[in-house]
RNA sequence: GGCGGCGUAGCCAAGUGGUAAGGCAGAGGUCUGCAAAACCUUUAUUCAGCGGUUCGAAUCCGCUCGCCGCCUCCA
């Protein structure tokens, strides 16, 4: 039985969708305006292994994400300028330009780290119709009101408003950075159109005047669009719960008279060698930086070693020692398909000890997708796997190799053996053969100086030659 | 100021009432021409500190110290 940390009771819950088998999840999705970071792949990475997991669960899910190409506003009072409009002016660019180069770049450094895609990426700027559609409702409500051509909601009307985050609207009147002296009705007041300048680059026409949509709008309405009205997994990162998440559900619930989410979920935050990684800090290193040093699957590995409601720190001691940990597997998975024999088949039928290793990481991801403790019982199997090949334990060998591609591939992502990796690559292999076996005289002839000065030299090149008992081998390093 | 979180071995990190997972690093051993890999053994009488509840606490409660996040765009 899953059981997932509930944001909104912060408990943890058993789940029960709405409507099982099947699971709508909404996760926050990225403003397309800078290359992605440390951070974004923390959360989809998370968001990834809980798709995933459901899916192996039996349930049919559909995974919605937004892709933000509005731009939030920078300030409330800065109106007319917003993130991706600033980036345009910067790279002499479109708006449009800008928000579709950086979406590709992030579809580029989520691949790498071989996420499953969302089922809809869904735009914010194919949705205005839509968004103008709930905002009237709101007005016609009385959830919102018109203030020289900007539409606000007005918070005091939703008295659930600060259920998510545990915020009172009475103690924000107080708080020192919300401008008090601004034309909403209450500093807590949050802005669902704005009215643009004639010279801004990103507007649409509403029955409001030109304009463009607020910060929160995007999220309810597409979820509400491809999930129904109530969603059952809305995911997002810490820093979203407020106001990002609160606004949604004010304007969800207020709109619909519904509950907006069932569960909401939210990963920690990442630090760089223990300070906060923030672009308005500029201390984020992209993915692509990251990628240059350690392999993609390094990384999603090493997020796997902690848990997502856990903050994480990035540093290279513990990300040399993530991508030494990954190697260990993935060695133990590359020899494993050596050693299958060729009647092999990937099945979930296994029995005995591999058995039990299948229950243990099932009831590890059961409990809040707990991934470190599952990643645990893949080291346990990696054992397992390695002493079976000692002793040419074939049912063995083949169990855990089916385990590997269930557990570790499938619902972890691990891509342990990648395309062109040497297991498939023939020429490749034809030639090692050779170089062992010629390497293999000099060494009948005790000639170790001559041994030992190959080995030397392939080493250089990324090739470790292991000496056993009944002969050599050899592997590639490969950055992860 | 308001709200919330964290502090577990040299490092990273699980565990949230029943007697400390796992990875990296370290030590010893088997194997090996050597090396590597693999395997075996070993590495926290103890979970920031001090009190309390309990038969029993790293886990619950209180206080203290230290660190961090949100309250402004951020995953």
């Amino acid at each position: 039985m899953l059981t997932i940390y509930n944001t909104l009771t912060k408990k943890k819950e058993s789940f029960k969708p709405l409507n099982p088998p099947f699971v709508g999840i909404y996760v926050c999705g990225p403003t397309v305006y800078d290359d992605p970071h440390l951070g974004h792949a923390k959360s989809y990475v998370s968001f990834d292994i809980i798709v995933r997991f459901l899916r192996a669960s039996g349930y049919r899910v559909r995974y919605v994400q937004n892709i933000t190409d509005v731009g939030h506003l920078l300030g409330e009072t800065n109106e007319g300028e917003d993130r991706i409009l600033k980036k345009a002016q910067l790279e002499h660019l479109e708006p449009v330009e800008i928000a579709q180069k950086y979406e590709r770049h992030y579809f580029r450094d989520m691949d790498a780290l071989n996420l499953e895609r969302p089922d809809i990426s869904s735009r914010a700027t194919g949705h205005i119709p839509e968004m103008i559609e709930l905002i009237q409702v709101l007005l016609d409500k009385g959830y919102a009101y018109e203030v020289h051509g900007n539409i606000y909601f007005e918070v005091s009307t939703f008295s659930e408003y600060g259920k998510l985050s545990g915020r009172k609207v009475e103690d924000m009147i107080s708080g020192t950075r919300i401008d008090a002296m601004s034309e909403k009705r209450h500093p807590a007041d949050f802005a669902l159109w704005k009215k643009a300048d004639p010279e801004h680059l990103m507007q649409w026409n509403s029955p409001w005047g030109k304009g463009f949509p607020g910060w929160h709008l995007e999220c309810s309405v597409m979820a509400q669009k491809y999930l129904g009205e109530t969603i059952d997994i809305h995911g997002g990162g810490l820093d979203n719960q407020f106001p990002h998440h609160e606004c949604e559900i004010a304007q969800s619930e207020a709109a619909n008279g519904k509950p907006f989410v069932r569960y909401f979920m939210h990963n920690n935050m990442v630090t760089l060698n223990s300070q906060k990684m923030s672009k308005s800090l500029g201390n984020f290193i992209t993915l692509t930086d990251l990628f240059d040093r350690y392999g993609p699957m390094t990384v999603r590995f090493f997020i796997l070693q902690g848990h997502y409601r856990s903050p994480q720190d990035f540093s290279d001691t513990a990300l040399e020692a993530a991508s030494k940990g990954f190697n260990k597997l993935r060695d133990t998975v590359i020899n494993l398909k050596k050693h299958v024999d060729d009647g092999y088949k990937s099945e979930k039928q296994v029995s005995g000890q591999c058995a039990v290793f299948r229950t243990q990481f099932f009831d590890a991801m059961n409990n809040d997708f707990s991934t470190a403790t599952a990643l645990s019982v893949l080291f346990d199997l990696s054992r397992f796997a390695n002493s079976a090949m000692s002793g040419d334990d074939l049912e063995s060998i083949n169990y855990a190799l089916a385990l590997f591609e269930e557990l570790g591939e499938e619902i972890l992502g691990l891509q342990f053996a990648k395309q062109g990796d040497r297991v498939e690559d023939s020429a490749e292999d034809a030639l090692m053969e050779i170089i062992i076996s010629m390497r293999q005289k000099v060494r009948a002839e005790k000639n170790w100086k001559e041994a030992d000065r190959i080995r030397d030299l392939l080493a250089v090149k990324g090739i470790s030659i292991l000496d056993g008992v009944e002969g050599s081998t050899w592997k590639k390093a490969v950055k992860n």
